[in-house]
RNA sequence: GGGCGGUUAGCUCAGUGGUUAGAGCGCCUCGUUCACACCGAGGAGGUCAAAGGUUCAAAUCCUUUACUGCCCA
């Protein structure tokens, strides 16, 4: 093996031996228990980026658990059409050639958008192949294939038939450019310096008298068919009734009392324009006021502007305002910021207005049969559990302000919508197949529908789709309901809620019982990483440089779900010199193992002679019990912080440099299988969250091992550890930490004095009533703290041994309960008595403080009464300990003055 | 305006009632003995944002405040 661990000698190798091999592809099998994540479609128009390498690690590792606890693990692959984002940047790519999609028609758009959909959609799925992904190949879906489009027409054709889908006249958001209606959450809102403009309405039939309202939209006053105010305002009020007349264009308009008005903002007079603002449009509705459109499409000002027609928007806006400041109307214009909603593909600024589109009835969240209320009470009622659970609020809450879904998007890549208008009667023929005939009456001239679907409404459909719905497939009836659904939080709304309003719709079940999400990822300075600001990191260059596992062990280590995290070097770097770490590790075990014949047994270890390899055992399964813990509660990042402090401290630091002296004195139980069953145990344990190398240092190990325990081919497919009954040994813990404390108190005592490595010290322990332990540890105290010769002597009190030195009192350090010991280093001439009774004085002072602190505590009656029993049991444990040790630091004080 | 987070070592973050609060990186000292310098040994560094409360016991639960981020309107 070489010396540094090179990943890229090993992943695609890897990789392709698990694909042949078929470990990626279950099949329904109903001895087993299915465990399904169906991966969230990253958008074909590009490549994958760092969250996507986020959701693959975290879903990598969940499905590896499962597989290697015996499930019929399926991750299935897919990617999305992204309807507005692919057609825009194709679009973008037409005008870099001077090109526009007009100017190509719709069928040789189209097929340059199929290009590209080629390119990009085979470079998503390499990227993640080498980023070790697990998922099933064979059942990859696109949004646009037969099966998900055929379940998009089914489940239009459904809701239609139900009153559900509705075509319908309304206020939504457009974007100019993209030419398309937009949903409530494709729009951005963005903080924007502008003016709040206080506009004048003089009063019919009064003239000289006005009322002012305050706008930052001036050019919307065209439109403007009433003026609202509160009904309440001490201001206003006495005008409700009264009429308007607008400016330049002349139209009578009423003014309206409205409790929906904030009478602090502006001057508490709202203009109401119903065509171009939502709010407006709403306040119009209640008051049954005229809707005028003075907005087109296009961006521009349309006949209905009046002079201003064909004029932009923005244009517009000066112009006005100019106009208005001429005819003495406008008061003042402050400066304002404020929040404008933008098209969040293309960034242009969106045009509420109205138009005639297609909208799916979801109801209110309370009304248990209407499409949010379902998906409300899913998750209230706990079929489907968020984790975090703080997100489970923002989910509900935002359903309880739902709205009707605005499906319909002006738009040529997409799934088109399966509504034929006939020619002749007017009739519209809503049909799963395309059909030739009108329903109504038979007519042959038929014209479906020009646009497509909001992209999410395929999206929505996601879980069952994939596996075959509507079609009643095996897959179907045993991979749905899926298991865990694992996404960014910034998607709950556009995507999770749906696809539970619409798997609830289509099958009656919830699409999945739990939805993990992750954080965003940030640069190292905190900031969003975007393409704008530069700073991105691309997967792959990552992974060249430190290689897979330490990418994916680096975006997942010690987060927490839910929260955002940031990536630096530092992180990369540790999470490299980790995977090197354990190949080194590997590599002493593998080189040990080398012409043993003593192996037999080491998979089933069960409860082995020497307290050393207790130890490891009793850790290691500690170690295995607290990741599958972390794993169950989706805890990644605690399972693998666990991991990696067990492999480098307890395993590496520890265990490896202590079986280095049996292996190389020959004394006692040799620690060989031991070792391999550590190390083994340990890959298995790693293996969901570093594949690779796990993978190859285990089946470079297993060559050396007799063949034991069934273990299969691959890491891969082998079970995952669970715990021991009977290995815990809290004992052999206890004594070796003791052990520990003694080695380190020595080294640090070394360390301050600045005694050269190679020279070995004297010393003296005093084992007062651990003595059979030292006693047996004591080559490993000689050699990892350097002493020698070595004395150990039962029993506390006043040594014979005069010498002045340094005297150390070693307590447990993470046990309770266990005795503190003395080592005296009789280092005469070397050491400033003066300092050595200063040092020990400071640490007799610490005792005693902490004493004080213990003794309290126990000694309260309270305390004895309410604490469970087992705190009390270790408190008084405690309280033992530091008394003797603080008997022990009075004695030896005592001795040094003597 | 409403909601949800965050505030813990120089930096990035774990830690959701029970030792004297931890890790990685960085810093300081020492070290090239046969797994690893992508390393080893040791060390310094924190009134857990502030105040109040609940509790035998609070970084952890509650209230208020400050600063900060995000989502929604």
């Amino acid at each position: 093996m070489p010396r540094a661990y090179d990943a890229s000698a090993v992943e695609q190798r890897i990789y392709q031996t698990w694909l042949s091999k078929g470990y990626f592809t279950p099949s329904p099998d109903p001895k087993k228990q299915p465990f399904v994540i169906i991966m969230p479609p990253p958008n074909v128009t590009g490549e994958l980026h760092l969250g996507h390498a986020l959701t693959a690690s975290l879903e990598d590792a969940l499905i590896r658990w499962h597989r290697m606890l015996g499930d019929a693990a399926l991750w299935l692959p897919g990617k999305d059409h992204a309807g507005i984002a692919t057609q825009w940047v194709v679009e973008r790519l037409l005008a870099s050639e001077g090109l526009t999609r007009q100017e190509l028609g719709r069928e040789k758009f189209l097929e340059r958008v199929w290009d590209w959909v080629h390119k990009y959609g085979d470079t998503i799925d390499r990227q993640h192949q080498r980023l070790g992904a697990s998922c099933d190949w064979s059942r990859l879906r696109f949004t646009l294939d037969p099966g998900p489009s055929r379940a998009v027409r089914t489940t239009f054709v459904n809701l239609y038939q139900k009153g559900l889908i509705y075509r319908h006249e309304r206020i939504i958001n457009w974007c100019p450019r993209c030419s398309t209606a937009l949903s409530d959450l494709e729009v951005d809102y963005q903080e924007q310096d502008g003016k709040l403009y206080h506009i004048r309405y003089p009063l019919e039939g009064e003239p000289g008298a006005h009322i002012t309202v305050a706008t930052t939209r001036p050019e919307t006053m065209l439109g403007d068919t009433g003026v609202a105010v509160h009904p309440d305002d001490p201001r206003h009020k006495h005008l409700v009734g009264q009429r308007a007349v607008l400016p330049i264009v002349g139209r009578s308009i009423p003014i309206v009392g409205d409790t929906a008005i904030e009478q602090e903002f502006g001057t508490g007079a709202l203009k109401v324009t119903p065509g171009h603002d939502p709010v407006d449009f709403d306040i119009g509705q209640r008051h049954q006021l005229e809707i005028v459109n003075i907005i087109g499409f296009d961006g521009n000002m349309t006949e209905a502007a009046g002079k201003y027609a064909g004029v932009e928007r923005f244009a517009a806006r000066e112009a006005v305002a100019a106009e208005l400041e001429s005819l003495g109307l406008l008061e003042k214009a402050d400066s304002y910021r404020h929040s404008v909603g933008h098209c969040q593909r293309c960034g242009t600024v969106v045009e509420p207005l109205i138009s005639l589109q297609w909208f799916v009835k979801v109801g209110r969240h309370d009304q248990p049969d209407s499409i949010a209320g379902r998906a409300h009470a899913a998750v209230a009622e706990g079929r489907i559990t968020i984790v975090p659970d703080r997100f489970t609020r923002v989910y509900l809450n935002w359903l309880e302000n739902i709205r009707d879904w605005c499906i319909s998007r002006q738009l040529w890549w997409g799934h088109r919508i399966p509504v034929w208008y006939c020619d002749d009667c007017g009739h519209l023929t809503v049909a799963a197949d395309d059909p030739s005939r009108c329903a109504a009456c038979r007519s042959a001239k038929l014209t479906q529908d020009p646009d497509v679907l909001d992209t999410w409404f395929s999206s929505a459909l996601w879980p069952h789709s994939t596996l075959g719905w509507p079609e009643a497939t095996e897959d179907v009836g045993y991979f749905y309901p899926t298991a865990v659904l694992e996404t960014g939080y910034d998607i709950l709304f556009f995507w999770v809620a749906r696809m539970i309003m619409m798997g609830l719709e289509n099958t009656g079940e919830v699409p999945f019982r739990t939805v993990f999400l992750h954080g965003l990822i940030r640069d190292a300075a905190g900031a969003k990483m975007s393409k704008t600001r530069g700073n991105t990191m691309d997967p792959l260059a990552l992974i060249d440089q430190y290689g897979t596992d330490a990418l994916r062990f680096a975006l997942t280590t010690g987060t927490a779900p839910g929260n955002d995290l940031r990536l630096g070097e530092g992180k990369l770097e540790s999470a490299r010199n980790f995977a090197n770490k354990v190949w080194n590790a590997s590599r002493f075990v593998i080189a040990s193992l080398e012409g043993a014949n003593n192996l037999g047994g080491w998979h089933a270890l069960a409860a082995p002679q020497h307290r050393e390899d207790r130890w490891i055992l009793s850790r290691l399964d500690g170690a295995v019990a607290a990741v599958n813990r972390s794993l169950e509660s989706f805890e990644l990042g605690e399972a693998q912080q666990r991991l990696y402090d067990f492999i480098w401290s307890d395993f590496c630091d520890w265990y490896i440099e202590m079986a280095k002296l049996r292996l190389r004195s020959g004394v006692g139980p040799s620690p060989l299988p031991v070792l391999a069953h550590v190390l083994e145990r340990t890959l298995r344990l790693l293996h969901p969250f570093m594949p690779f190398i796990t993978e190859e240092v285990w089946q470079n190990l297993m060559t050396r091992l007799p063949t034991e325990g069934g273990l299969p081919e691959s890491i891969m497919v082998a079970p995952y550890p669970q715990a021991q009954a009977g290995r815990q040994a809290p004992q052999a813990e206890g004594e070796m930490e003791l052990v520990m404390e003694v080695v380190r108190a020595v080294r640090n005592t070394r360390a301050e004095l600045h005694i050269p490595p190679p020279q070995f010290l004297e010393a003296v322990v005093e084992t007062n009533g651990v003595h059979e332990a030292i006693q047996q540890e004591a080559d490993v105290i000689r050699s990892l703290s350097r002493v020698d010769p070595l004395h150990i002597r039962a029993g506390g009190g006043g040594s014979p041994d005069r010498r002045r030195g340094i005297t150390l009192v070693v307590k447990p350090l993470r046990q309770a309960q266990g005795r503190p010991l003395v080592v005296r280093l009789p280092l005469e001439g070397v050491v400033d008595l003066a300092a050595e009774e200063k040092r020990l004085r400071q640490e007799l002072e610490g005792c005693r403080k902490n004493l004080a602190r213990v003794e309290a505590l126990v000694g309260k009656a309270d305390f004895r009464a309410k604490a469970k029993p087992e705190v009390v049991e270790r408190e008084e444990e405690r309280l033992r300990s530091l008394g003797e040790q603080q008997g022990r630091l009075e004695e030896i004080l005592a001795q040094l003055a003597g």
